[in-house]
DNA sequence: AATGAAAGCTCTTAGAC
DNA sequence: GTCTAAGAGCTTTCATT
């Protein structure tokens, strides 16, 4: 079963039922829907209805498992800021697309074009991967030290 | 239930079943056990114990819900650097955990000190919530044009 | 829109290899 | 470490309010 069956997301009509039952499944994905709906005050079925209703309509976009990257073996991330030289600017998006190390990436306004995150399994890594960037781009480099903030839900209004 | 029983967490030893189970969870992180089971070839009790496993070794972190933020009504993101006035770094983090719009906060070397993540309903609350920040640290705002890359799993080795 | 009851399926536990 | 089998529990459908 393939999960989000998306759809162009304008501001949805959101009550608190709604609310209640997305910030139950950011804190717990896999909750069951029974559990879903003790939470929310409703029966299992209206519950499981509601779910399907915000997968339609494309406010839930999926579902996702947190994966420990230092399991992995990743013991290092970078945030690496990325300004293409003339010219190179669709290639470069294209080059850290195909480089799958490069967990995440923003296209914004300003000098650097796109700002990217980076996991590495040692600081040595680092050059290696960096250099099919730097040939078409100017970057700057930073190591994360800690996560003041791991990615959490915004005010749901 | 509580999901994550983590624990800390050294580089794990992943075999070839863990890892398509994990890659198969981050593609549908609400996939049921016997699904799981056949994607991976186990049988739905031996995937079941590989889970528990995986989520008491503390590889699985959790499991969470992707939610379209422009379901929310916050049309706008925004990546912001950070850099504390001298004496005022802690307090600077304080308040940007405390700032809920702020989704998503890395410390980081360099010159800035803090990149973070904001979602905004609109370019004019952006000066009304940066306004808390910019009292005690200089601030460098990039508005996210597009997410080339959406956060993705690096290589499972 | 939400509920309750029942059918069908899924998950887990237990015991064996 | 994995499997099969069976009971417990969950999810869904449908008729009802």
């Amino acid at each position: 079963m393939k999960r989000p069956a998306s759809t162009p997301v304008q501001p949805a009509n959101l009550d608190e039922i709604d609310r209640a039952l997305l910030a139950a499944l950011a804190e717990d994905g896999r909750a069951s829907v029974s559990e879903l709906a003790r939470q929310v005050g409703l029966s299992a079925p209206s519950t499981s209805e509601r779910l399907r209703r915000l997968e339609t309509q494309g406010v839930i976009g999926g579902y996702t498992v947190q994966i420990d990257p230092r399991a992995l073996g990743y013991t290092l991330q970078a945030i690496v800021r990325v300004k293409p030289l003339p010219g190179q600017l669709h290639l470069v998006e294209e080059v850290i697309r195909r480089i799958p190390e490069f967990v995440e990436c923003d296209k914004v306004t300003g000098d650097d074009c796109f700002i990217a995150r980076l996991y590495l399994h040692s600081i040595g890594q680092l050059d290696e991967i960096l250099a099919k960037v730097t040939e078409r781009a100017e970057t700057s480099t930073a190591i994360v030290k800690s996560t003041p903030v791991a990615r959490r839900l915004p005010p749901l209004e």
